[in-house]
DNA sequence: GACTTTATATACCGTTCGGTATAGAGTTAA
DNA sequence: TTAACTCTATACCGAACGGTATATAAAGTC
């Protein structure tokens, strides 16, 4: 037969879908081959199990994210203009996550919904090398800064949380059309206000 | 009998501490009773569901927790002195959070997990409205100060989301050990950054 | 002591769970 | 023509799911 290529990412894309929506527990494979309209076996044909399919969903997205965010993290020192050089990275960085995150809403809401995981669920286990890679590139970042802007040094791992977690708020509110915009004025306001506070 | 509030309340710190390790979907009623070293039956007898005995745990845990927010979150205008008007109020709010969380590690780490879960799962139906009422006091504790402060003026929503995303920040990472504080000096670090960015 | 209420367990319900043995259909290659 | 390989469905597995009918034992009430 030929559909091997149709199946196998038909389930997963209903199966983002539905774990988007739900929750990696909260879905059975039954759903998932309802959703694609095929049978259980083919589903284990090409995955050897549930947490498969979700592994391989984690995989396919995370590899772009990473791989975004690699390209735009490197931080070259300015040290003619130490404020204007950490900045248009930051802008980048961030840019980086709102259009990956506008391109792959669902996936990004799964991100979210993982993000303050207990260590001890199952899902923590999946994805953690996932996002440890991505924080590693974050906290890499801020210990380039650290290293020419002194006020920064020792604070390189708070700063990785806070700022990703201000990232992901934004996101989060994107994808709740709680917000309608998530452009790079958007990223701007975003970075100006972890750089300079409420202020802005 | 007269186990009753022995067991009724034995069923809610099991079925805590499970909710808190896996999450709602990943616990069944089976180990809940395992856990509490009684029968289902019992369970049952106490609270009508799953969904009851979950529902029952976050009545129990946000009421006092919004409670406290309540408290510290009217903000009076000091026409005097603006700036430090704003401070004090939110390092307030902070440390109540940092405490709360302190006091109940258990269900904190719930609030996370839940906090941004999709819309669609049946966790967000059952927690939405006591997180409503919690980002309700901070809108209007922002309202207030947009009302004296112009330049917060019409981003008061987008203040709450951010504040509470920063506070969740710091809480998040006090749980998984990442930071061993969470005092009132950490929550002035958090205002600060929060007001003046991480320049502070 | 008889009756009611409260609190608990045994044993079970139908359904769904994740997963699979098996067979057959369509395609490819000899 | 046949053999092998790829892909999919029927039909099923044992286990676990959330939930309950029923019995009963203890305690309070008359």
């Amino acid at each position: 037969m030929n559909n091997l290529t149709d199946n196998k990412e038909n389930i997963l894309n209903c199966a983002l879908s539905l774990f988007s929506k739900k929750g990696y527990e909260a879905v059975s494979v039954q759903e998932i081959v309802n959703s694609a309209k095929i049978t259980k076996p083919t589903l284990y044909y090409y995955y050897k199990s549930k947490e498969g399919v979700y592994s391989k969903l984690l995989i396919k997205y995370y590899t772009q994210l990473n791989s975004l965010i690699e390209k735009v993290s490197h931080y070259n020192a300015n040290p003619d203009s130490y404020f204007e050089d950490i900045y248009p990275i930051l802008v980048n960085v961030t840019t980086s996550y709102f259009t990956f995150a506008k391109e792959n809403p669902l996936f990004y809401r799964i991100v979210l919904s993982n993000q303050y995981m207990p260590k001890s669920s199952s899902v923590y286990e999946i994805m953690k090398k996932y996002h440890y890679i991505q924080h590693d590139l974050l906290l890499k970042m801020f210990y380039s800064m650290g290293e020419i802007h002194t006020n920064l040094k020792n604070k390189e791992k708070q700063l990785t949380f806070s700022f990703l977690g201000i990232v992901n708020t934004y996101i989060a509110l994107f994808l709740s059309d709680e917000v309608s915009t998530l452009n790079c004025e958007k990223a701007k306001e975003l970075v100006h206000q972890f750089m300079h506070g409420i202020y802005a």
